[in-house]
RNA sequence: GGCUCCGUAGCUCAAUUGGCAGAGCAGUUGACUCUUAAUCAAUCGGUUGUAGGUUCGAGUCCUACCGGAGUCACCA
Protein backbone atom coordinates (compact mmCIF):
# COMPACT_ATOMS: atom_id res chain seq x y z
CA UNK A 1 0.00 0.00 0.00
CA UNK A 2 1.14 2.89 -1.15
CA UNK A 3 -0.65 5.61 1.24
CA UNK A 4 0.72 7.29 4.10
CA UNK A 5 -1.58 8.12 6.96
CA UNK A 6 -1.24 11.05 8.06
CA UNK A 7 -1.80 12.01 11.99
CA UNK A 8 -5.72 12.20 11.98
CA UNK A 9 -5.96 8.46 9.87
CA UNK A 10 -3.17 6.95 11.83
CA UNK A 11 -5.52 7.15 14.92
CA UNK A 12 -8.47 6.00 12.74
CA UNK A 13 -6.07 2.69 11.36
CA UNK A 14 -5.92 2.36 15.19
CA UNK A 15 -9.56 2.61 16.04
CA UNK A 16 -10.11 0.07 13.37
CA UNK A 17 -7.62 -1.98 14.79
CA UNK A 18 -9.00 -1.77 18.32
CA UNK A 19 -12.84 -2.69 17.32
CA UNK A 20 -11.17 -5.45 15.52
CA UNK A 21 -9.78 -6.76 18.89
CA UNK A 22 -12.53 -6.61 20.16
CA UNK A 23 -14.23 -9.22 17.52
CA UNK A 24 -16.31 -6.64 15.64
CA UNK A 25 -16.17 -6.52 11.94
CA UNK A 26 -15.54 -3.08 11.05
CA UNK A 27 -16.72 -3.66 7.51
CA UNK A 28 -19.49 -5.97 7.31
CA UNK A 29 -21.67 -7.30 3.72
CA UNK A 30 -25.33 -6.80 5.60
CA UNK A 31 -27.32 -3.98 6.95
CA UNK A 32 -30.94 -4.55 7.96
CA UNK A 33 -31.91 -0.94 7.22
CA UNK A 34 -35.86 -0.92 7.36
CA UNK A 35 -36.53 2.84 7.30
CA UNK A 36 -34.65 5.93 5.78
CA UNK A 37 -34.13 8.80 7.73
CA UNK A 38 -37.12 10.77 6.38
CA UNK A 39 -39.49 7.91 6.50
CA UNK A 40 -38.50 7.67 9.86
CA UNK A 41 -38.99 10.97 11.19
CA UNK A 42 -41.79 11.40 8.79
CA UNK A 43 -43.92 8.93 10.41
CA UNK A 44 -43.43 9.93 14.12
CA UNK A 45 -44.65 13.41 12.71
CA UNK A 46 -47.74 11.78 11.38
CA UNK A 47 -48.73 9.64 13.77
CA UNK A 48 -47.67 12.58 17.16
CA UNK A 49 -50.46 14.71 16.96
CA UNK A 50 -53.18 11.73 17.25
CA UNK A 51 -51.54 8.92 19.23
CA UNK A 52 -48.27 9.67 20.86
CA UNK A 53 -48.36 6.37 22.48
CA UNK A 54 -48.84 4.72 19.15
CA UNK A 55 -45.95 7.03 17.55
CA UNK A 56 -43.42 6.27 20.21
CA UNK A 57 -44.01 2.38 19.68
CA UNK A 58 -42.57 2.64 15.94
CA UNK A 59 -39.96 0.38 15.55
CA UNK A 60 -36.90 1.49 12.83
CA UNK A 61 -33.55 0.51 11.87
CA UNK A 62 -32.31 3.28 10.41
CA UNK A 63 -28.48 3.66 8.51
CA UNK A 64 -26.29 6.19 7.45
CA UNK A 65 -23.18 8.45 7.93
CA UNK A 66 -22.38 9.74 11.10
CA UNK A 67 -22.06 13.83 10.95
CA UNK A 68 -21.88 14.76 14.61
CA UNK A 69 -21.20 12.78 17.55
CA UNK A 70 -22.15 14.64 20.94
CA UNK A 71 -21.70 12.34 24.29
CA UNK A 72 -22.55 13.67 27.06
CA UNK A 73 -21.42 10.74 29.45
CA UNK A 74 -24.01 8.11 30.22
CA UNK A 75 -25.99 9.35 27.43
CA UNK A 76 -24.78 10.55 23.83
CA UNK A 77 -26.77 12.00 20.60
CA UNK A 78 -25.50 11.06 17.22
CA UNK A 79 -26.50 12.66 13.66
CA UNK A 80 -26.84 10.42 10.85
CA UNK A 81 -27.30 11.26 7.33
CA UNK A 82 -28.81 8.96 4.51
CA UNK A 83 -29.54 10.22 1.38
CA UNK A 84 -33.06 10.94 2.71
CA UNK A 85 -31.93 13.50 5.04
CA UNK A 86 -31.14 13.21 9.00
CA UNK A 87 -32.28 12.05 12.25
CA UNK A 88 -30.46 11.95 15.46
CA UNK A 89 -29.88 8.86 17.42
CA UNK A 90 -30.45 8.87 21.54
CA UNK A 91 -28.32 6.23 22.73
CA UNK A 92 -28.38 6.33 26.52
CA UNK A 93 -26.56 3.97 28.42
CA UNK A 94 -29.55 1.91 30.25
CA UNK A 95 -31.68 1.06 26.68
CA UNK A 96 -28.58 -1.01 25.44
CA UNK A 97 -25.85 -3.36 25.50
CA UNK A 98 -22.77 -1.33 27.93
CA UNK A 99 -20.03 -2.47 25.42
CA UNK A 100 -21.93 -1.50 22.54
CA UNK A 101 -22.71 1.97 24.45
CA UNK A 102 -18.86 2.08 25.52
CA UNK A 103 -17.77 1.80 21.98
CA UNK A 104 -19.42 5.38 21.63
CA UNK A 105 -18.34 6.80 24.78
CA UNK A 106 -14.64 5.94 23.90
CA UNK A 107 -14.97 7.39 20.56
CA UNK A 108 -13.98 4.06 18.47
CA UNK A 109 -17.00 5.46 16.09
CA UNK A 110 -16.18 8.40 14.42
CA UNK A 111 -17.63 11.15 12.44
CA UNK A 112 -17.76 10.19 9.21
CA UNK A 113 -18.55 6.02 9.89
CA UNK A 114 -21.74 4.87 8.65
CA UNK A 115 -23.56 3.05 11.48
CA UNK A 116 -27.03 1.65 11.46
CA UNK A 117 -29.08 1.88 15.14
CA UNK A 118 -32.47 0.17 15.87
CA UNK A 119 -34.55 1.87 18.72
CA UNK A 120 -37.80 3.14 19.07
CA UNK A 121 -39.40 6.89 17.69
CA UNK A 122 -39.71 9.60 20.11
CA UNK A 123 -38.95 13.79 20.68
CA UNK A 124 -36.69 14.64 22.71
CA UNK A 125 -37.16 17.17 25.48
CA UNK A 126 -35.35 19.39 23.12
CA UNK A 127 -38.07 18.94 20.51
CA UNK A 128 -35.80 16.60 18.15
CA UNK A 129 -37.57 13.64 16.80
CA UNK A 130 -34.76 10.79 17.29
CA UNK A 131 -34.61 7.51 17.57
CA UNK A 132 -34.07 5.72 20.99
CA UNK A 133 -31.43 2.99 20.41
CA UNK A 134 -31.89 -0.30 21.43
CA UNK A 135 -29.18 -1.89 19.19
CA UNK A 136 -26.18 0.25 17.62
CA UNK A 137 -23.28 -1.00 14.98
CA UNK A 138 -20.84 0.13 12.50
CA UNK A 139 -21.53 -1.15 9.29
CA UNK A 140 -18.27 0.61 7.55
CA UNK A 141 -15.54 2.58 9.01
CA UNK A 142 -14.20 5.55 7.30
CA UNK A 143 -10.30 5.98 7.43
CA UNK A 144 -10.17 9.54 6.33
CA UNK A 145 -12.09 12.33 8.27
CA UNK A 146 -14.25 14.25 5.94
CA UNK A 147 -13.27 17.76 5.47
CA UNK A 148 -15.04 19.44 8.64
CA UNK A 149 -18.56 21.03 8.70
CA UNK A 150 -21.05 22.36 11.06
CA UNK A 151 -24.38 22.95 10.45
CA UNK A 152 -27.52 24.35 12.37
CA UNK A 153 -31.07 24.83 11.64
CA UNK A 154 -32.47 27.93 12.16
CA UNK A 155 -35.57 28.33 13.76
CA UNK A 156 -36.72 29.15 9.92
CA UNK A 157 -35.93 26.16 8.66
CA UNK A 158 -32.67 27.33 6.90
CA UNK A 159 -29.56 25.67 7.17
CA UNK A 160 -26.31 27.59 8.08
CA UNK A 161 -23.07 26.23 7.92
CA UNK A 162 -19.75 26.89 9.95
CA UNK A 163 -16.37 26.15 8.43
CA UNK A 164 -16.82 25.34 4.77
CA UNK A 165 -14.80 22.60 2.26
CA UNK A 166 -14.54 25.25 -0.55
CA UNK A 167 -10.96 24.98 -2.03
CA UNK A 168 -12.65 24.85 -5.71
CA UNK A 169 -9.24 22.75 -6.78
CA UNK A 170 -9.95 20.24 -4.02
CA UNK A 171 -13.66 19.95 -4.60
CA UNK A 172 -13.47 18.80 -8.47
CA UNK A 173 -10.68 16.59 -7.64
CA UNK A 174 -12.43 14.91 -4.92
CA UNK A 175 -16.39 15.31 -5.85
CA UNK A 176 -16.95 12.17 -3.60
CA UNK A 177 -15.98 14.37 -0.46
CA UNK A 178 -17.36 17.48 -1.82
CA UNK A 179 -20.71 15.64 -2.41
CA UNK A 180 -20.26 14.26 0.82
CA UNK A 181 -20.22 17.32 2.64
CA UNK A 182 -21.72 19.92 0.71
CA UNK A 183 -25.85 19.34 0.48
CA UNK A 184 -26.51 22.04 -1.54
CA UNK A 185 -24.08 20.26 -4.18
CA UNK A 186 -25.76 17.53 -3.99
CA UNK A 187 -28.88 19.39 -4.60
CA UNK A 188 -26.77 20.73 -7.87
CA UNK A 189 -26.55 17.56 -9.43
CA UNK A 190 -30.07 16.14 -8.50
CA UNK A 191 -31.59 19.31 -10.63
CA UNK A 192 -29.49 18.66 -13.33
CA UNK A 193 -30.64 14.67 -13.44
CA UNK A 194 -34.12 15.75 -13.06
CA UNK A 195 -33.70 18.36 -15.74
CA UNK A 196 -31.95 15.45 -18.32
CA UNK A 197 -34.77 13.05 -17.38
CA UNK A 198 -37.16 15.98 -18.05
CA UNK A 199 -36.11 16.50 -21.49
CA UNK A 200 -36.08 12.75 -22.53
CA UNK A 201 -39.82 12.83 -21.10
CA UNK A 202 -40.56 16.15 -23.87
CA UNK A 203 -38.88 14.37 -26.68
CA UNK A 204 -40.65 10.59 -26.08
CA UNK A 205 -43.66 12.62 -25.64
CA UNK A 206 -43.50 14.64 -29.19
CA UNK A 207 -43.47 10.91 -30.89
CA UNK A 208 -39.19 10.96 -31.44
CA UNK A 209 -36.99 8.10 -30.77
CA UNK A 210 -34.15 8.07 -29.14
CA UNK A 211 -31.23 6.65 -30.78
CA UNK A 212 -27.09 6.11 -29.86
CA UNK A 213 -24.62 6.64 -32.65
CA UNK A 214 -20.91 5.87 -33.18
CA UNK A 215 -18.75 8.08 -30.64
CA UNK A 216 -16.12 6.92 -32.28
CA UNK A 217 -16.18 7.98 -36.08
CA UNK A 218 -13.30 7.24 -38.63
CA UNK A 219 -14.31 10.98 -40.35
CA UNK A 220 -15.13 13.62 -37.63
CA UNK A 221 -17.64 16.54 -38.95
CA UNK A 222 -21.18 18.39 -38.02
CA UNK A 223 -19.23 21.25 -36.45
CA UNK A 224 -16.05 23.05 -36.63
CA UNK A 225 -14.02 21.88 -33.69
CA UNK A 226 -10.54 20.12 -33.74
CA UNK A 227 -11.09 16.35 -32.68
CA UNK A 228 -9.60 13.51 -30.14
CA UNK A 229 -7.76 11.21 -32.19
CA UNK A 230 -7.06 7.46 -31.12
CA UNK A 231 -6.71 4.45 -32.71
CA UNK A 232 -7.36 1.03 -33.36
CA UNK A 233 -4.83 -1.60 -32.97
CA UNK A 234 -6.18 -4.46 -34.76
CA UNK A 235 -7.71 -2.47 -37.94
CA UNK A 236 -4.75 -0.18 -37.35
CA UNK A 237 -7.08 2.86 -38.06
CA UNK A 238 -7.26 6.25 -36.63
CA UNK A 239 -10.49 7.35 -35.00
CA UNK A 240 -12.21 9.98 -34.28
CA UNK A 241 -13.90 10.95 -30.84
CA UNK A 242 -17.23 12.89 -32.36
CA UNK A 243 -17.58 16.33 -32.24
CA UNK A 244 -21.48 16.49 -32.93
CA UNK A 245 -23.81 13.80 -33.89
CA UNK A 246 -25.53 15.82 -36.33
CA UNK A 247 -24.06 13.65 -39.80
CA UNK A 248 -25.19 10.45 -38.32
CA UNK A 249 -28.80 11.69 -36.89
CA UNK A 250 -29.67 13.08 -40.17
CA UNK A 251 -28.82 9.67 -42.08
CA UNK A 252 -31.50 8.24 -40.00
CA UNK A 253 -34.18 10.65 -41.29
CA UNK A 254 -33.00 9.17 -44.48
CA UNK A 255 -33.28 5.62 -43.50
CA UNK A 256 -37.21 7.01 -42.76
CA UNK A 257 -37.68 7.89 -39.27
CA UNK A 258 -39.77 11.08 -38.94
CA UNK A 259 -38.02 12.62 -35.82
CA UNK A 260 -34.95 10.98 -34.18
CA UNK A 261 -32.73 12.75 -30.86
CA UNK A 262 -29.75 11.61 -28.93
CA UNK A 263 -27.96 12.62 -25.90
CA UNK A 264 -24.74 11.71 -25.52
CA UNK A 265 -21.42 13.26 -25.11
CA UNK A 266 -19.55 15.23 -27.42
CA UNK A 267 -15.83 15.63 -27.73
CA UNK A 268 -13.45 18.97 -28.55
CA UNK A 269 -9.90 19.55 -28.08
CA UNK A 270 -10.35 22.74 -27.90
CA UNK A 271 -9.73 25.39 -24.55
CA UNK A 272 -11.27 24.87 -21.39
CA UNK A 273 -13.07 27.78 -19.59
CA UNK A 274 -15.67 28.68 -17.59
CA UNK A 275 -18.34 27.25 -20.23
CA UNK A 276 -16.27 24.59 -22.17
CA UNK A 277 -14.71 21.10 -20.84
CA UNK A 278 -13.33 19.09 -23.55
CA UNK A 279 -16.28 16.69 -23.34
CA UNK A 280 -19.63 18.02 -22.77
CA UNK A 281 -23.20 17.08 -23.14
CA UNK A 282 -25.19 17.56 -26.58
CA UNK A 283 -28.95 17.44 -27.22
CA UNK A 284 -29.52 17.10 -31.04
CA UNK A 285 -32.84 16.43 -32.15
CA UNK A 286 -33.87 16.22 -36.27
CA UNK A 287 -37.34 16.63 -37.11
CA UNK A 288 -38.42 16.01 -40.02
CA UNK A 289 -41.07 18.16 -42.47
CA UNK A 290 -40.76 21.21 -40.49
CA UNK A 291 -38.44 24.16 -41.03
CA UNK A 292 -36.59 26.29 -38.57
CA UNK A 293 -39.82 27.73 -37.40
CA UNK A 294 -41.14 24.57 -36.48
CA UNK A 295 -38.11 23.89 -34.97
CA UNK A 296 -38.19 27.23 -32.92
CA UNK A 297 -42.09 25.98 -31.63
CA UNK A 298 -40.81 22.85 -30.61
CA UNK A 299 -37.44 24.44 -28.51
CA UNK A 300 -39.53 27.03 -26.94
CA UNK A 301 -42.24 24.47 -25.74
CA UNK A 302 -39.29 22.15 -24.56
CA UNK A 303 -37.36 24.86 -22.55
CA UNK A 304 -40.72 25.79 -20.66
CA UNK A 305 -41.37 22.14 -19.83
CA UNK A 306 -37.82 21.62 -18.81
CA UNK A 307 -37.74 24.67 -16.77
CA UNK A 308 -41.36 23.98 -14.91
CA UNK A 309 -40.11 20.56 -14.22
CA UNK A 310 -36.84 21.54 -12.56
CA UNK A 311 -38.17 24.54 -11.09
CA UNK A 312 -41.87 24.50 -10.44
CA UNK A 313 -42.17 27.81 -12.39
CA UNK A 314 -41.34 29.68 -15.29
CA UNK A 315 -38.75 31.87 -13.67
CA UNK A 316 -35.27 30.76 -13.54
CA UNK A 317 -32.93 32.77 -11.13
CA UNK A 318 -29.70 33.38 -13.13
CA UNK A 319 -26.79 35.12 -11.40
CA UNK A 320 -28.45 38.63 -11.00
CA UNK A 321 -30.95 38.05 -13.18
CA UNK A 322 -34.44 36.63 -13.45
CA UNK A 323 -34.90 34.63 -16.54
CA UNK A 324 -38.54 34.21 -17.60
CA UNK A 325 -39.24 31.17 -20.11
CA UNK A 326 -43.01 32.14 -20.03
CA UNK A 327 -43.55 34.78 -22.51
CA UNK A 328 -43.10 33.74 -26.13
CA UNK A 329 -38.77 34.09 -27.07
CA UNK A 330 -37.61 36.99 -28.60
CA UNK A 331 -37.21 36.64 -32.42
CA UNK A 332 -34.37 38.50 -34.15
CA UNK A 333 -32.54 38.63 -37.06
CA UNK A 334 -28.83 38.26 -36.63
CA UNK A 335 -28.44 40.97 -39.06
CA UNK A 336 -30.43 43.86 -37.21
CA UNK A 337 -28.92 42.24 -33.84
CA UNK A 338 -25.79 43.03 -34.84
CA UNK A 339 -26.55 46.60 -36.26
CA UNK A 340 -28.68 47.31 -33.16
CA UNK A 341 -25.69 45.75 -30.86
CA UNK A 342 -22.37 47.19 -32.73
CA UNK A 343 -23.50 49.86 -35.13
CA UNK A 344 -22.28 47.93 -38.08
CA UNK A 345 -24.55 46.46 -41.26
CA UNK A 346 -22.44 43.50 -42.30
CA UNK A 347 -24.12 43.87 -45.43
CA UNK A 348 -22.62 47.21 -46.13
CA UNK A 349 -19.34 44.89 -45.84
CA UNK A 350 -19.26 42.33 -48.13
CA UNK A 351 -15.88 40.78 -47.67
CA UNK A 352 -13.20 40.24 -44.86
CA UNK A 353 -11.17 43.35 -45.27
CA UNK A 354 -13.36 45.98 -45.95
CA UNK A 355 -15.32 44.67 -42.76
CA UNK A 356 -12.18 44.18 -40.64
CA UNK A 357 -11.57 48.04 -41.44
CA UNK A 358 -15.24 48.43 -40.25
CA UNK A 359 -14.25 47.35 -36.73
CA UNK A 360 -11.75 49.02 -36.30
CA UNK A 361 -13.60 51.93 -37.20
CA UNK A 362 -15.66 51.55 -34.04
CA UNK A 363 -12.72 51.20 -31.98
CA UNK A 364 -12.49 47.92 -31.55
CA UNK A 365 -9.33 45.73 -32.18
CA UNK A 366 -9.48 42.87 -33.82
CA UNK A 367 -6.78 40.39 -35.06
CA UNK A 368 -5.86 40.44 -39.01
CA UNK A 369 -6.36 38.22 -41.22
CA UNK A 370 -9.69 36.75 -39.76
CA UNK A 371 -11.94 35.23 -42.33
CA UNK A 372 -15.42 37.50 -43.34
CA UNK A 373 -17.41 34.41 -41.32
CA UNK A 374 -15.17 34.77 -38.39
CA UNK A 375 -15.17 38.51 -38.09
CA UNK A 376 -19.48 38.23 -38.34
CA UNK A 377 -19.25 35.84 -35.49
CA UNK A 378 -17.11 38.15 -33.46
CA UNK A 379 -19.52 40.75 -33.67
CA UNK A 380 -21.94 38.57 -32.84
CA UNK A 381 -20.37 37.32 -29.29
CA UNK A 382 -18.95 40.42 -28.51
CA UNK A 383 -21.94 42.89 -29.14
CA UNK A 384 -25.29 40.90 -29.05
CA UNK A 385 -24.26 37.72 -26.84
CA UNK A 386 -23.63 38.84 -23.73
CA UNK A 387 -26.76 40.93 -23.95
CA UNK A 388 -29.21 38.77 -24.83
CA UNK A 389 -29.90 37.68 -21.10
CA UNK A 390 -34.06 36.55 -21.36
CA UNK A 391 -34.69 33.54 -24.09
CA UNK A 392 -33.97 34.93 -27.53
CA UNK A 393 -33.47 33.46 -31.27
CA UNK A 394 -30.91 34.92 -33.34
CA UNK A 395 -31.99 34.35 -36.91
CA UNK A 396 -30.42 34.09 -40.66
CA UNK A 397 -26.90 33.65 -40.84
CA UNK A 398 -24.17 34.10 -43.45
CA UNK A 399 -24.37 30.75 -45.75
CA UNK A 400 -20.47 31.09 -45.49
CA UNK A 401 -20.65 30.39 -41.58
CA UNK A 402 -23.62 27.65 -41.80
CA UNK A 403 -22.35 24.69 -44.15
CA UNK A 404 -25.78 22.66 -43.25
CA UNK A 405 -28.25 25.10 -43.40
CA UNK A 406 -30.57 25.92 -46.44
CA UNK A 407 -30.99 29.51 -48.00
CA UNK A 408 -33.38 31.76 -46.72
CA UNK A 409 -36.58 32.62 -49.67
CA UNK A 410 -35.41 36.76 -49.16
CA UNK A 411 -31.91 37.05 -50.28
CA UNK A 412 -28.64 34.84 -51.70
CA UNK A 413 -26.81 35.18 -48.75
CA UNK A 414 -28.55 33.87 -45.59
CA UNK A 415 -29.33 30.39 -44.61
CA UNK A 416 -32.17 29.42 -42.35
CA UNK A 417 -30.50 29.09 -39.10
CA UNK A 418 -31.08 30.45 -35.82
CA UNK A 419 -29.10 30.40 -32.11
CA UNK A 420 -30.75 30.39 -28.85
CA UNK A 421 -29.17 32.03 -26.64
CA UNK A 422 -30.18 33.18 -22.90
CA UNK A 423 -28.23 34.31 -19.90
CA UNK A 424 -26.03 35.68 -22.12
CA UNK A 425 -24.45 32.19 -22.94
CA UNK A 426 -25.28 30.54 -26.85
CA UNK A 427 -27.44 28.02 -25.81
CA UNK A 428 -28.17 25.96 -29.05
CA UNK A 429 -27.67 26.16 -32.84
CA UNK A 430 -30.44 25.40 -35.02
CA UNK A 431 -30.82 24.90 -38.77
CA UNK A 432 -33.76 24.02 -41.59
CA UNK A 433 -31.50 21.16 -42.73
CA UNK A 434 -29.55 21.18 -46.04
CA UNK A 435 -31.39 18.24 -48.20
CA UNK A 436 -29.66 18.71 -51.76
CA UNK A 437 -26.74 16.52 -51.91
CA UNK A 438 -25.35 18.75 -55.00
CA UNK A 439 -25.55 21.58 -52.77
CA UNK A 440 -24.41 19.99 -49.58
CA UNK A 441 -21.07 18.90 -51.77
CA UNK A 442 -20.14 22.30 -53.00
CA UNK A 443 -20.44 23.24 -49.16
CA UNK A 444 -18.18 21.52 -48.10
CA UNK A 445 -15.61 22.22 -50.38
CA UNK A 446 -16.54 25.39 -49.67
CA UNK A 447 -15.49 25.39 -46.21
CA UNK A 448 -12.53 23.20 -47.08
CA UNK A 449 -11.20 26.22 -48.72
CA UNK A 450 -11.98 28.78 -46.07
CA UNK A 451 -9.43 26.59 -43.78
CA UNK A 452 -5.87 25.74 -44.83
CA UNK A 453 -4.98 22.10 -45.63
CA UNK A 454 -3.33 21.36 -42.29
CA UNK A 455 -5.93 22.94 -40.24
CA UNK A 456 -7.79 19.79 -38.87
CA UNK A 457 -10.76 22.27 -38.02
CA UNK A 458 -12.31 21.53 -41.62
CA UNK A 459 -13.67 18.34 -41.31
CA UNK A 460 -12.85 16.00 -44.02
CA UNK A 461 -15.42 15.23 -46.66
CA UNK A 462 -18.23 12.98 -45.89
CA UNK A 463 -18.61 10.90 -48.86
CA UNK A 464 -21.33 8.41 -46.84
CA UNK A 465 -22.96 11.46 -45.64
CA UNK A 466 -23.53 12.46 -49.21
CA UNK A 467 -24.43 9.41 -50.66
CA UNK A 468 -27.08 9.01 -48.14
CA UNK A 469 -28.40 12.40 -48.97
CA UNK A 470 -28.25 11.14 -52.73
CA UNK A 471 -31.30 8.71 -51.85
CA UNK A 472 -33.59 11.40 -50.94
CA UNK A 473 -33.79 13.19 -47.43
CA UNK A 474 -37.19 14.38 -46.51
CA UNK A 475 -36.73 18.32 -46.03
CA UNK A 476 -36.36 19.01 -42.12
CA UNK A 477 -35.15 21.20 -39.26
CA UNK A 478 -33.06 20.21 -36.72
CA UNK A 479 -31.36 21.53 -33.40
CA UNK A 480 -28.78 21.12 -31.27
CA UNK A 481 -28.16 22.48 -27.48
CA UNK A 482 -25.29 22.55 -24.79
CA UNK A 483 -26.87 20.38 -22.16
CA UNK A 484 -24.37 21.34 -19.62
CA UNK A 485 -24.62 25.18 -19.89
CA UNK A 486 -28.65 24.62 -19.57
CA UNK A 487 -27.99 22.90 -16.45
CA UNK A 488 -25.61 25.68 -15.14
CA UNK A 489 -28.98 27.66 -16.38
CA UNK A 490 -31.17 25.98 -13.99
CA UNK A 491 -28.80 25.42 -10.57
CA UNK A 492 -27.73 29.13 -10.82
CA UNK A 493 -23.68 27.69 -11.30
CA UNK A 494 -21.34 30.16 -12.69
CA UNK A 495 -18.78 27.62 -14.14
CA UNK A 496 -19.95 24.46 -16.49
CA UNK A 497 -17.31 22.64 -13.72
CA UNK A 498 -19.86 23.27 -11.27
CA UNK A 499 -22.61 21.23 -13.21
CA UNK A 500 -19.99 18.62 -14.21
CA UNK A 501 -19.45 15.89 -11.44
CA UNK A 502 -15.96 15.46 -12.26
CA UNK A 503 -14.51 17.95 -14.54
CA UNK A 504 -11.20 17.56 -17.07
CA UNK A 505 -8.56 18.74 -14.56
CA UNK A 506 -4.87 18.59 -15.12
CA UNK A 507 -3.59 15.21 -13.93
CA UNK A 508 -2.59 15.73 -10.36
CA UNK A 509 0.50 13.64 -8.74
CA UNK A 510 -0.46 11.90 -5.83
CA UNK A 511 2.47 11.59 -2.98
CA UNK A 512 2.26 8.22 -3.11
CA UNK A 513 2.65 8.29 -7.30
CA UNK A 514 5.86 10.24 -6.76
CA UNK A 515 7.43 8.69 -4.47
CA UNK A 516 6.59 5.36 -6.04
CA UNK A 517 8.98 6.99 -8.88
CA UNK A 518 11.68 7.96 -6.74
C1' G B 1 -0.54 29.28 -25.52
C1' G B 2 -0.13 35.02 -23.47
C1' C B 3 -1.15 38.05 -19.16
C1' U B 4 -2.88 38.69 -13.90
C1' C B 5 -3.81 36.54 -9.20
C1' C B 6 -3.50 32.40 -5.84
C1' G B 7 -1.07 27.82 -3.17
C1' U B 8 0.52 28.28 5.05
C1' A B 9 -2.04 22.34 10.01
C1' G B 10 -7.30 17.48 8.08
C1' C B 11 -10.95 22.17 6.92
C1' U B 12 -11.46 27.78 7.02
C1' C B 13 -8.04 31.54 7.56
C1' A B 14 -3.95 34.99 10.15
C1' A B 15 1.31 36.27 10.20
C1' U B 16 3.40 44.38 10.51
C1' U B 17 9.20 47.27 6.52
C1' G B 18 12.26 40.49 5.29
C1' G B 19 12.87 39.29 12.13
C1' C B 20 10.67 33.26 17.12
C1' A B 21 4.74 30.24 11.81
C1' G B 22 -0.50 31.56 14.86
C1' A B 23 -6.07 31.12 15.61
C1' G B 24 -10.98 28.78 15.19
C1' C B 25 -12.98 24.18 13.94
C1' A B 26 -11.65 18.52 14.39
C1' G B 27 -8.30 15.41 16.72
C1' U B 28 -6.32 13.48 21.62
C1' U B 29 -7.03 13.18 27.36
C1' G B 30 -10.53 14.19 31.28
C1' A B 31 -15.74 15.79 33.29
C1' C B 32 -21.01 15.61 32.11
C1' U B 33 -28.10 11.06 31.56
C1' C B 34 -31.83 15.71 26.74
C1' U B 35 -27.46 17.77 23.38
C1' U B 36 -27.90 19.98 18.60
C1' A B 37 -21.98 25.18 16.05
C1' A B 38 -23.13 21.36 23.17
C1' U B 39 -20.18 23.19 27.25
C1' C B 40 -15.83 23.22 30.59
C1' A B 41 -10.43 22.01 31.48
C1' A B 42 -5.89 20.34 29.41
C1' U B 43 -3.22 18.99 25.02
C1' C B 44 -1.13 17.31 20.14
C1' G B 45 -0.60 19.07 15.30
C1' G B 46 3.79 22.50 9.98
C1' U B 47 9.40 20.08 4.53
C1' U B 48 4.57 27.48 4.33
C1' G B 49 3.07 23.51 -3.62
C1' U B 50 8.41 21.79 -5.59
C1' A B 51 13.60 23.07 -6.74
C1' G B 52 17.08 26.77 -6.70
C1' G B 53 18.80 31.94 -5.62
C1' U B 54 19.47 36.81 -2.84
C1' U B 55 20.14 37.82 2.50
C1' C B 56 23.04 37.69 9.02
C1' G B 57 17.91 36.08 8.52
C1' A B 58 12.68 34.27 3.51
C1' G B 59 5.73 32.24 4.37
C1' U B 60 7.15 37.31 2.70
C1' C B 61 12.00 39.29 -2.41
C1' C B 62 14.01 36.90 -7.35
C1' U B 63 14.13 32.60 -11.12
C1' A B 64 12.24 28.05 -12.94
C1' C B 65 8.77 24.31 -12.50
C1' C B 66 3.88 21.92 -10.68
C1' G B 67 -1.28 22.82 -9.74
C1' G B 68 -5.64 26.03 -9.62
C1' A B 69 -8.70 30.51 -10.67
C1' G B 70 -9.67 34.73 -13.76
C1' U B 71 -8.89 36.92 -18.48
C1' C B 72 -7.39 37.17 -23.68
C1' A B 73 -6.62 34.03 -27.87
C1' C B 74 -9.11 29.65 -29.67
C1' C B 75 -14.00 27.40 -29.61
C1' A B 76 -18.31 29.08 -37.24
Amino acid sequence: MTWQPNRLEAERLEKTRELEALDIDTFPARVERTHTAAQAVAMYEALEPEDSEAAEAIEVTVAGRVRRVNIKGKISFIHVEDESGRVQLLLRVNDMDEDVYLLVRDKLIDTDDFVQASGTMMRTKAGEVSVLVHEFKLIAKSLSPLPVIKQAKQDDGTVVEYGEFTDVESRYRQRYADLAVNRQVREVFRKRSQMIAALRRFFDGEGMLEVETPILQPIYGGAAARPFVTHHNQLDQDLYLRISFELYLKRLLVGGYDAVYEIGRDFRNEGVSFKHNPEFTQLEFYKAYIDYTGVMDIVERMLRYVVQQVTGGTVVEWQDHRIDFGPPFQRIRLRDAIEHGSGIDYMAYRDAQSLEGAIRGIGDKVEPGQTWGKLVDHLLSKYVEPKLIQPAFVLDYPRDISPFAKRVTYDEFHVERFEMFMGGMEMGNAFTELNDPRDQEQRFLDMASLYASDDDEAAPLDEDYLRAMRYGMPPNGGFGMGVDRLAMLLTNQRSIRDVLLFPHLRTEIVKAQAEDAN
